[in-house]
RNA sequence: GGCGGCAUAGCCAAGUGGCUAAGGCAGCGGUCUGCAAAACCGUUUUACAUCGGUUCGAAUCCGAUUGCCGCCUCCA
């Protein structure tokens, strides 16, 4: 079985191939810390927290590297707005970012690093690119020459020359081309600024990438992520600048996420359908989001619609349903025993479940096919719940079905609650309902039931409906639960 | 203007040359139940945008058309 992975430099799937065998190097673009982190964000973080948890399921070792861009112009304008120190803001908002990435189980990467801790690293590759001649210095500016860098275009797909005719027409007239841009920029007052050769400034927004990459991952390395929005410029000006610095390759593979839409509008300020990860967890239980999020290939553009979330709620709780019977029928799931990374090492024979959930990934991280076969495993799960749980062989196979189910859904960083705890919250109704007034009007009903009393039995079941508490009978007794509330 | 992507049933979404075109959601019928709920089984008129072409054979490859979208400017 072989990982094949799109790649947007070349524009094909390609065989991945790590520079070290079983130690792959990543490095992804993560925010810029002057706002609250949106379901956008949300997406690619998920996106790439699979691929990590893929590769290591698959027993490779990763080194993941994840930056916070913590000094911009963005990020300068929100403070002054804000009246506050840069610095203050950005750690706000990195805290804001921890938290609302723990809640949507996404790991944290192995280095974080930061723009404004690597000052020096990203001096020195300025240094070097203008003693390289790839860049030039006018005044206290640093500017990369894209007439220089002979594959500039290569990794978005565009020509300098049509670059030239869609340019913007406020072109800063110190530039040698209009397309060339800035590496190192001259402070102004009230701004934070560090000692340059060129002197007091601050970088620009692509060179911290490509320094803080290198540094943690060496020159040319595996995989380089992001969003779909970075391939130009971002990402275009980081492979350039790296590579003219160091004469090497930069990264092997580029992938990125595809766009999210809301109610197939694209998300943006000035719509006002902007939507925070705060905002979308008060309507959605965060697994609900992860599974939404991944029901479609990474790549693909996904509308962020209610009826889809109101779908994949649904679906989830049916998953969460099925797990709830196992923890009644065979007892709950013992997470000691859980996923032992490498969960896919061995035991892969190209026809069991997990090899061909494996398929699925193997073909550029196929979420939805491997949601489809999580699915059908349910199903099956069911089939032999309803069949006759109680013989030990059953049980066997049971646990086992259960364990596979987990292992893959813990790749896709899904179904890692106990069934109880995820039903209990997601299934919550009007919280001032108590729970000994329930349990005495089923006990009523139960009575009436007993002597056959259906008027007055379905009377209280209907009450019990109209404060959002459904019945279930079962053979051993009555069971209860919150009514869905939809978003 | 330049570059690129997408179009699969009521909705969401896999499948990129060959058995009855995954899976989910919703609806309907059935089994179960006192009735329900949950689960299971079945089902939802011709589901592969249109028109040509290549091929023994195409949703899948090629061309054209229509429609939608993204990037080219800060953006995940």
């Amino acid at each position: 079985m072989t990982l094949k992975l799109y790649n947007s430099a070349t524009r094909k799937k390609e065989v991945f191939k790590p520079i070290k065998n079983d130690h792959v190097g990543i490095y992804v673009c993560g925010v810029t810390v002057y706002d609250l982190c949106h379901i956008g964000h949300a997406r690619s973080a998920i996106v790439f927290d699979m691929l990590i948890r893929y590769l290591r399921a698959r027993g490779m070792k990763v080194t993941y590297v994840r930056n916070f861009t913590d000094v911009d112009d963005k990020i300068i304008k929100r403070a002054k707005e804000m009246a506050e120190e840069t610095s203050d803001l950005a750690n706000r908002y990195i805290k804001t970012f921890y938290e609302d990435m723990h809640t949507l189980g996404v790991l944290d990467a192995d280095i974080e690093p930061r723009a404004t801790e690597h000052i020096n690293d990203i001096i020195n590759m300025v240094k070097i690119l203008v003693e390289k001649g790839f860049a030039y210095v006018i005044d206290s500016m640093v500017y990369f020459s894209v007439e220089k860098f002979k594959t500039y275009g290569a990794l978005s797909g565009r020509k300098l020359e049509d670059m030239i005719a869609g340019a913007r027409i406020d072109v800063d007239e110190n530039k040698k081309h209009p397309m060339d841009f800035v590496l190192w920029k001259g402070a102004k007052p009230g701004e934070p600024q560090w000692d340059s050769p060129w002197g007091k400034g601050r970088p620009g927004w692509h060179i911290e990438c490509s320094a803080m990459s290198c540094k943690y991952l060496g020159n040319t390395f595996d995989i380089h992520g992001g969003g779909r929005d970075l391939i130009f410029p971002h990402h275009e000006n980081e492979r350039a600048q790296a590579m003219a610095a160091n004469g090497v390759n930069f990264a092997n593979y580029w992938m990125h996420n595809g766009f999210l839409t809301v109610e197939s509008e694209k998300m943006s300020k000035s719509l006002g359908n902007f939507i925070t990860i705060r905002d979308a967890i008060r309507l959605y239980h965060p697994q609900v989001l992860r599974l939404f999020l991944l029901s479609k290939h990474y790549r693909s553009p996904l509308d962020f619609s209610k009826t889809s979330l109101s779908e994949a709620k649904s679906g989830l709780i049916k998953i969460y349903r099925t797990l709830q019977r196992l923890d009644e029928e065979i007892g709950p799931y013992d997470a000691s025993n859980k996923i032992k990374i490498p969960a896919f090492k061995e035991a892969v024979n190209g026809k069991d479940f997990k090899s061909t959930f494996l398929g699925a990934m193997d073909d550029d991280l196929n979420t939805a096919a491997g949601l489809g076969l999580i699915f059908d495993k349910v199903k099956g799960i069911n089939r032999l719940l309803d069949k006759s749980p109680t013989i030990d062989k059953i049980k066997a196979k049971l646990s086992k079905e259960r364990n596979d189910l987990l292992s893959c859904a813990n790749i896709l960083g899904l179904l890692e609650e106990t069934p109880a705890k995820f039903l209990e919250n997601i299934l919550r109704g009007a919280s001032d309902i108590k729970k000994d007034e329930v349990e005495k009007l089923i006990r009523e009903r139960n009575e009436a039931r007993s002597i056959k009393d259906w008027a007055a039995a379905d009377s209280i079941r209907d009450n019990l409906c109209d404060m959002g508490i459904i019945l279930e009978d079962k053979p051993d007794g009555t069971v209860w639960r919150f009514k869905t509330n939809d978003a």
